[in-house]
DNA sequence: GAAATTAGTTCCATATAGTGAAACTTAGTT
DNA sequence: AACTAAGTTTCACTATATGGAACTAATTTC
């Protein structure tokens, strides 16, 4: 939990507690938590309120993320997630699967869901996106792995809990590390009930021109309702829809109007 | 652009300045738009980058919005917004009216739309809200400005542009507070194309118990093919729903389970 | 209704953590 | 090889954050 890393570090580390609680929240149940003294908490919290990150209903006397987070998390999500950017290919893959559909991105240890899409009701969004999980025994979360540069990989990997979720969970970093190098041979990973009993999936990592690591894309389907032969048909489209997103992502880093930058807000 | 406060005050301020950009900025065109000397903004940009808050791409040499702050974007939506909460209330309205539905609330002196619905397709989402506005010249503006205290209203009144949109624009903060009390006393706004030509709406507060102003909602219609009649004859439907919310907003604001906050990531 | 408990806020001497001018190191030009 | 611009590091200085403790509501208990 803690990051240290000076007052900014400090005072982010208040954000994500009381972002955590995922309601609103009274100052003494953050001190419960945090580690910082009373006065040191409490001058954090003001200046994050001073600074439109918190809010503070004084007439329940709890404190909730502010409205400048709103407005940056748009902002993230614009730019920092591919989602905005895959949405249309997303969509179209999904009604070619008709299967659930997922877009996630590696967030330190772990894989960050930031867009789903159903098959059945294509609604839903937001609100469902935003989970996370774990990169080891998911297909999204290997597909990324299997293409990370060895030293990133290392650290990851360390910090991997290697949980046994299911009989076919891999819980040892050398099984995993087996794994992925097989991945890496096919160009694709599966998730053979290794984190849910009868969910499987197969998953392609979006990689950009650089072969970086950006997301990846899986679909999911149930053993009940459809098998790994069924999944495995996908792929060409899968794969098609993988390397269409890199290549919208690669194009708008660099949008070349630059000379608009100077105009801001 | 200086909120001055402190080490925190302004690394959100560099934050805010690469949202600002929306794209992946290099050091030296933050640097430009930054009052802050060479050394400090690379100091600042290192913490946030090992706060995850922001990445880079060695590749490219360029910054973006973290994943961090992605996973704050859930949350603050989540929790900040009455964006998830109001759902299924705006769902309901958007059917009924067959018009453009908006929430919003307020961000500073400004409207910030963090829900849309459009009757005719459902989907968008995130990347549609997130948009800002002016306060004194759109309906939910107005409908949330009348039902300011005082003391907040004047300050947020000093804030507006007063530009003039349109013929019917109010341009003038004394013109403004009149229209305000009549919006108090009939309980909804119009917005006579004050923003926009041809672009009317009506639209009403959601207020808490304690009468605090949580936000608004309207429904917005073109003059070509509705007029004030037809949203009129939909008021009764438009209040309804915004006290639905309204009372969702205030019971769940505490959950009676305050016990498993100890359980928290 | 006085005493005790808990939540929230302010003080202030201290030292830590942030500052920024300048020097240095790449990397890219001419 | 000489020049320029972008990015990074250094270091003496000092502004800023720190946190123990004291203070002030609010609640609760006896």
């Amino acid at each position: 939990m803690a990051t240290g890393d000076g007052t900014v570090g400090k005072a982010l580390d208040v954000l994500d507690q009381i972002a955590g609680f995922g309601r609103p929240v009274r100052f003494s149940e953050v001190l419960a938590q945090s580690e910082q003294p009373k006065a040191t908490l409490y001058r954090l919290v003001q200046t994050l309120l001073k600074q439109d990150m918190l809010s503070h209903d004084p007439d329940t006397g709890t404190y909730t993320l502010g409205v400048r987070l709103v407005r940056l998390a748009h902002a993230a999500w614009q730019t920092a997630s591919l989602a905005p950017l895959a949405r249309p290919h997303l969509d179209r893959l999904a009604a070619k699967a008709l299967e659930t559909v997922h877009l996630a991105q590696l967030d330190h240890a772990q894989v960050l869901y930031v867009d789903k899409r159903n098959a059945r009701d294509p609604v839903e969004m937001f609100s469902q996106a935003g989970k996370i999980g774990p990169a080891y025994c998911t297909g999204v979360g290997k597909a990324m792995l299997a293409y990370l540069p060895e030293d990133q990989l290392g650290k990851l990997l360390q910090q991997q809990s290697f949980h046994r979720f299911t009989p076919t969970t891999y819980t040892t970093e050398q099984a995993l590390r087996v794994e992925l190098t097989y991945i890496r041979e096919r160009g694709h990973a599966y998730d053979r009930e290794e984190h849910e009993p009868g969910i499987i999936c197969v998953a392609v990592p979006v990689l950009n021109t650089h072969g970086r690591v950006l997301g990846a894309i899986s679909v999911t389907g149930q053993t009940a309702r459809t098998d790994y032969k069924a999944l495995e048909a996908l792929l060409p489209e899968i794969k098609e829809t993988a390397s269409r997103i890199a290549e919208d992502a690669s194009s708008w880093a660099f949008p070349d109007q630059p000379a608009l930058a100077a105009g801001g807000r």
